[in-house]
DNA sequence: AACCGTCACAACCGCATGCGA
DNA sequence: CTCGCATGCGGTTGTGACGGT
C-alpha cells in the first residue's frame, strides 16, 4: 500500500512558527476545532502541512499547557516512569498534567538523562547544582517572574445581568468585565505586550474538557461581586492587592455560571498569548470557510447571532 | 570581534496504529 | 479482509542563545 504523503511539500512553510502563524492557528482551532489536521491549514490559510499545524498545537499553543521549570515531584516521576516504562513518552505525559511528550522527552535527553544515570546523586542534589550553575550563567533562558505566583480572581456577573447586556452575552466581547479590570491594570509587568480590549472571547470556544481539566487549585467561586484577590499559591495566602502587585490574570469557561470565576496562572495565558498583536485581539479572524462542510462547522448560537452576517455568507 | 562548543527546546520525519468504507 | 486516510508516537535534527577561548 502507497501512503500518500503526511505533507505536500511543494509551497509549505518549514521552520520556526511566527507570531502570525500561530495567531492564524489558535484563531482557527479555538473557533473551529480540529475537525482534520491535514485540511485545516487550508482553510486557516496557513502555508504549513497539517502535520505541523497540529505539532505546533498539540505541543506549544493548546491552552492547558504548563511552561517553563519542573517540580522536584515531576523529574522524579519522569525518572521512575522512565525506569518502568522506558521511552513511552506519550504515558508518561498523561501522568504529569499540562506537560507535553516532547516536552519530556527533551527535558529526559538534557537533563534527566544524566540525573538518571548518577544514580549516586539525588534529584534535589542534581537540582542543586543545576540552580548553581544557572546562576553562575545568568540570564539565559531566564523567566522573569517565576517562583512567586500571584493569582487574580474576577467574580463575573451573573448570568441574568449579562443576558441583559447582549455585548457580554457575545462570545467575541464576554471577558468585558475582565477587559476592563486588564485595563484598571494594564500598568501590570506581565500585561505588557497584551491586548484584551474586548477580544478574549474566542477563548470561549475551547470545548468544556479544556477548562475542567485545568489542573487548578485556586478557582474559585465567589459572590456575584466583583473582587480581586492576590494570593500567593506558594503559601496558600491570600490577601487583597493593588493594581501593580497583579501578575497573573483570568479567564472564564461560558459553559460556566457566570458567577463562577477561573483563575488562571500565568503560565497559562503567558506562553502563547502574549506575543500577539492588537489586531488579533479586536479584529474577528475571519477566513474562507466555503470549502468546508457545513455540518463540520456549525457555530455556536451566540457567535452566530454576534456576527448575522459572517455566518450568512458562510453557511447561507 | 570572531569563532566554536554546549545546552535547551522547537520542529521535522518516518513509521505505527486506529478506524471507516 | 483490504485499502486508504488521519492521527499518534518516538527518534532525530535544526535553531538560537549563551559562555568560553
Amino acid at each position: 500500500m502507497v501512503r500518500t504523503p503526511s505533507c505536500d511539500k511543494s509551497g509549505l512553510r518549514k521552520g520556526t512558527w511566527t507570531p502570525e502563524e500561530d495567531s492564524k492557528l489558535i484563531a482557527y482551532v479555538t473557533r473551529y476545532g480540529c475537525w482534520n489536521w491535514r485540511q485545516l491549514p487550508r482553510f486557516a490559510g496557513l502555508a504549513r502541512c497539517g502535520k505541523s499545524c497540529r505539532l505546533r498545537w498539540m505541543n506549544y499553543l493548546r491552552p492547558n499547557l504548563k511552561r517553563g521549570n519542573y517540580t522536584l515531584e515531576e523529574e522524579e516521576c519522569i525518572i521512575r516512569m522512565h525506569k518502568q516504562l522506558g521511552n513511552r513518552w506519550s504515558v508518561i505525559a498523561a501522568e504529569l498534567p499540562g506537560r507535553t511528550d516532547n516536552e519530556i522527552k527533551n527535558h529526559w535527553h538534557t537533563t534527566l538523562k544524566k540525573m538518571s544515570q548518577q544514580n549516586t546523586v539525588t534529584t534535589e542534589e542534581a537540582r542543586a547544582s543545576r540552580s548553581k550553575d544557572k546562576e553562575s550563567s545568568l540570564g539565559r533562558d531566564s523567566v522573569p517572574n517565576k517562583g512567586v505566583t500571584v493569582t487574580v480572581t474576577v467574580t463575573l456577573p451573573s448570568t441574568s445581568h449579562m443576558s441583559d447586556n447582549s455585548d457580554s452575552l457575545s462570545p467575541l466581547s464576554s471577558s468585558s468585565e475582565f477587559s476592563s479590570l486588564s485595563s484598571d491594570h494594564s500598568n501590570a509587568a506581565s500585561m505588557e505586550n497584551l491586548m484584551f480590549e474586548d477580544d478574549l472571547g474566542f477563548l470561549d470556544s475551547f470545548n468544556e474538557s479544556v477548562w475542567t481539566e485545568l489542573n487548578l487549585d485556586d478557582i474559585s467561586y465567589n459572590a456575584p461581586s466583583c473582587e480581586i484577590v492576590a494570593g500567593d499559591t506558594n503559601n496558600g495566602s491570600s490577601q487583597s492587592t493593588n493594581s501593580s502587585q497583579i501578575q497573573d490574570f483570568c479567564a472564564f469557561s461560558p459553559h460556566q455560571s457566570t458567577s463562577e470565576s477561573l483563575v488562571v496562572g500565568k503560565d497559562f495565558f503567558g506562553g502563547f498569548l502574549d506575543a500577539y498583536a492588537e489586531n488579533f485581539w479586536t479584529q474577528p479572524y475571519l477566513t474562507d470557510m466555503s470549502h468546508v462542510p457545513s455540518e463540520l462547522l456549525v457555530p455556536s448560537v451566540a457567535e452566530s447571532d454576534y456576527f448575522p452576517s459572517i455566518y450568512d455568507d458562510l453557511w447561507g
